[in-house]
DNA sequence: TTGTATGCGTTATCAT
DNA sequence: ATGATAACGCATACAA
């Protein structure tokens, strides 16, 4: 591999003066500047980003520490991580932690002298080891409970967005509403059942346990809960799944049980992935812009990289928005509510 | 930040004896070992990977070059890589290239020592920029055209795969079945494209241009080519979309025209990705191993990165497999095809 | 068994 | 305008 030290022995120079015309960094004549690129060029140099790093003690480098997340959600939040990061000049060093606590740990030890930060998302309520981590380096929580932990965070407005849904469900006449719940101990899961309550509550409806089922986020778990709901002695009227993967599932049963959406079962979402228009019928969903959460959680980091860190903890909630599509049927004949919300149609 | 030299001067002794507890390479007594373990953990501790990876040559980190893909391909081969690199102690450095050439090329330098080899997946066809890549460093493409390049390379039995499902909607009893090709350019869509002309030539069947509609491998590409399909004087009575989003555009651009699939319509995807199971109908599909395919490139490379890449160049193909589902419909009253492919349900 | 010293490739601080 | 040299944090060959 050629190093900055070759380069100089070819061009004749000291490699402080080639160090110079790479980063452009104090006075070199234009003589030898142009040499210097000419034979740099010529030699097929590539500075070696460790080194560098080592010294600037800057390594251009975000760390992300994932859960093993599926399908288009995870996609997503790495667009938009990867396009601001990219933007500003960083790269990502993606990391699945293990489900266990103890991996989010090592790969946050792992990380250290290869990043300059770190975005984690350890949605485990009970995943308190992130406390533990030295954090000398910036931090970013995106969607974990993070009470505290002096750390910047970034979480969804779940609560809100699952209270308008089930909300809008009891305006269209609904009072038997079934949740499919997230994951056990998953924060994003738990503020969705918080908003799910707190709708019915709010509409004077007795909550009846066999009505909230579990769940785990996948399409196979949404359909193994519709299932269960459909040999209920009392079935419910809708179904609100606290994601998009899972309501898909939904329809999947829904659909081979011959119960006919929205006019048997009305169903409805969580995340709006890019998938639930397409669906049949299209998918109600809580619209989440995951891309932007990706992005943000990265802009975030990159301002306690630059500034160092000291600014006061930052604890931002990205908003949701309602998109009401065909799964969730027409209003009730009797009365009219009101449309706040956005209307869709599929449009290409 | 605590180093070694500070754990060293604490526990009165050199860094290279705390280099050698740390590392467990050469003879440490009992007694300076638990001495330096102690006060290593008590002070926190942890190695600075850059400057390590700069004495040893060695990253511990693979990178991962990749064009702006979305959905379910993206996390699936990632998850299949980075399962890989993590079970041999890897990182991933990921990195989604600029849609232009010489973005990947400058992605590749900015990579020169941070990563031990690189999974690059240049679908372009034209994009001959890698062949200038210095090739000091281990190369595994993947999904890419490779010719006359002296790196290894993985690819998908596209052309196989396509022919197959064509094939199967020929012996349906279909002799107008249109393709939604893939983004032009594009490598595998090139092959599966191929692959469907070979098919619908060993049956005899004349191809007639309108029915090779153009796509981009988005659900949004789907539709109008579906749209466009539909407005044709002589409709196609099959559509192999040369994936499965492309496929998913579809059946929602049929139902809302009320086109009943697959009674009037069959439609079939490629890819197989989880979802497909659960569309309405379920999608037939030609089943890739998006996971194993990444965990195959990945393990590829660390080959090449342990034996310095002195072996002969591979060149591999991961196959596929016909899934059947309902969305190509039963076959043609008037004779029974030899049913040598996997009839699936859904199961869960 | 332990310590000293060198070097990895680069940038930064002095000189000149 | 240019060069010599000290760091950065660590591993390792060699000495003790």
């Amino acid at each position: 591999m050629v190093t900055i030290k070759d380069v100089a022995r070819e061009a004749k120079v000291s490699v402080a003066t080639v160090s110079r015309v790479l980063n452009d960094s104090g006075p070199v004549s234009d003589d030898t500047r142009r040499l210097i690129s000419e034979v740099a060029h010529r030699m097929r140099y590539v500075p070696h980003s460790g080194a560098r790093s080592l010294i600037t003690s800057k390594t251009q480098t975000l760390g992300v520490l994932l859960p093993d997340l599926y399908g288009e959600f995870f996609s997503e939040v790495i667009r938009g991580m990867d396009n601001t990061a990219q933007r500003n000049g960083f790269h990502l060093l993606i990391s699945r932690s293990y489900a266990d606590k103890s991996g989010i740990e090592t790969a946050m030890r792992a990380m250290r002298g290869r990043v300059d930060g770190v975005v984690a998302m350890s949605p485990d309520i009970d995943a308190e080891s992130l406390l533990n981590l030295p954090s000398t380096i910036p931090v970013v929580l995106l969607c974990s409970v993070s009470r505290g932990h002096e750390v910047d965070s970034l979480t969804i407005q779940n609560c809100r967005g699952a209270r308008e849904m089930v909300r809008h469900l009891v305006s269209l006449g609904h009072t038997r509403i079934a949740i499919i719940k997230g994951s056990a101990g998953n924060y994003d899961a738990a503020e969705r059942l918080r908003g799910y309550r707190m709708a019915l509550r709010e509409a004077g409806i007795v909550p009846d346990p066999p009505l909230e089922q579990s769940g785990n986020f996948t399409e196979a778990g949404g359909y193994a809960a519709t299932i269960d709901l459909l040999a209920l002695r009392e079935r419910p009227t809708a179904i609100f799944a606290a994601n998009d993967s899972m309501a898909i599932g939904a329809l999947s049963a829904l659909r081979e049980s011959g119960v006919q959406v929205p006019e048997e079962m009305a169903v409805a979402g969580f995340d709006d992935i890019p998938l639930a228009r397409f669906m049949d019928p299209p998918l109600s969903s809580v619209h989440v812009p995951i891309c932007e959460l990706g992005a943000r959680a990265v802009e975030l980091l990159l301002h306690g990289v630059t500034h160092k860190n000291d600014h006061a903890r930052r604890r931002e909630r990205v908003s949701t928005e309602l998109v009401i599509r065909r799964s969730t049927g027409a209003e009730p004949a009797e009365r009219s509510p009101p449309r706040t919300f956005k209307r869709e149609t599929v449009s290409v």
